[in-house]
DNA sequence: AAATTCCTTTGACATAGGTCAAATAATGGG
DNA sequence: CCCATTATTTGACCTATGTCAAAGGAATTT
């Protein structure tokens, strides 16, 4: 999804406020496995993904890699609170594959956000579908059977499903990739 | 906590702004075990609660009451999704005691977002907000032990975690309410 | 204040999914 | 193309939490 049209389609940019707010991003292309962001730091750019995929993951006690989500062409990229509340991140950021990106830094995109009344639509309606995306992950992990949880995600990332390591996704659904492995296999 | 007060300390709104952004609401008061949204009902309504609380549940396939969130004392409660994209409720929404809210219509704070780029920032900032708690939820319903997960609740819902059914908080954890009972025990 | 309904606790037992360990299979660097 | 990693599968066993059933308590209603 290229980005010009990702923003055309969520709010009736003119073609002027749509050049003038691509050119404050960075196209950047990210070579497969390297990490965006660590763990403790202060994530200090928000991607958009136009080709390729990444994951945000963190490391629990026993110091497992623990995907908290994954992020598939067409949308933002970032430890999202760390990005916009300016505090430690909880999570690494990598890349899975070869990654073409928009970046932006926390201060231009308020800058953005301070310019267009637009552009602050545009975040608003970008946040809450981030939520309700969260809140069908949730429901997914709470009442669901490691079989429907792993539906949930083929609904959910279709295209991603099919290309990361098996324990990325089991660690993502909450169950062992011993788990996930049965389940795939039955 | 007030709504006006509210408003203030998350964007600096000048006294005419929020004079007029305050008028659009509507103060009323709800009497316990009241149901504002139905299961299916398109959520017309925003709330604001100022005094009081409440909760959003759903029905599962064998019919028991599963609590999604609970709405304190300064925090907006709606059906969010349904009341946002206007498509029908996911879950019912009910005032756990005599409430006093400020309500507002869908096309009424349209217009106010409409009409003041800070509503609209306001408004991206309480969904990134709500992000983020639902995230720490996620965090806690996914990796946590049940006693743990109640420690959670106390931290989130201080002020909600003594005062409604146990079967409601046990619920919202994503147990069974004897378990609850022995965690509170034990 | 008795009756009814709702809420909480307790006990016995069942099970989905976890843990640990080891065997295969797949992948990528030299 | 081969070796060294890294990822996946399989099996045996274990445990936290669920289910079912029933008994106490609290709180409304009449």
């Amino acid at each position: 999804m290229n980005f010009t049209d990702f923003l055309s389609s969520i709010v009736p940019f003119t073609d002027g406020e749509l050049k003038d707010i691509v050119s404050h991003f960075k196209k950047e292309t990210v070579l497969k496995n390297q990490t965006l962001v660590r763990q403790g730091e202060i994530c200090k750019t928000l991607y958009f993904v136009e080709k390729g995929m990444g994951r945000s993951y963190y490391l629990n006690e026993s110091g497992k890699e623990i995907t908290q989500w994954f992020f598939g062409i067409g949308k933002f990229m970032s430890s999202v609170d760390s990005f916009f509340q300016q505090t430690p991140s909880l999570y690494y950021l990598e890349v899975l594959e070869d990654t073409e990106l928009y970046s932006i830094s926390k201060s231009d995109i308020d800058q953005l956000f301070a310019k267009y009344h637009k552009m602050e639509t545009m975040g608003r309606l970008v946040a809450t579908e981030m939520l309700t995306k969260m809140v069908n992950k949730l429901n997914a992990i709470q009442f669901q059977t490691a079989r429907e949880r792993y539906d949930y995600m083929l609904a959910e990332f279709p295209d991603i499903a099919y290309q990361v390591p098996l324990g990325h996704i089991a660690s993502y659904l909450g169950m062992t990739q011993e788990t996930l492995s049965r389940i795939r296999k039955g």
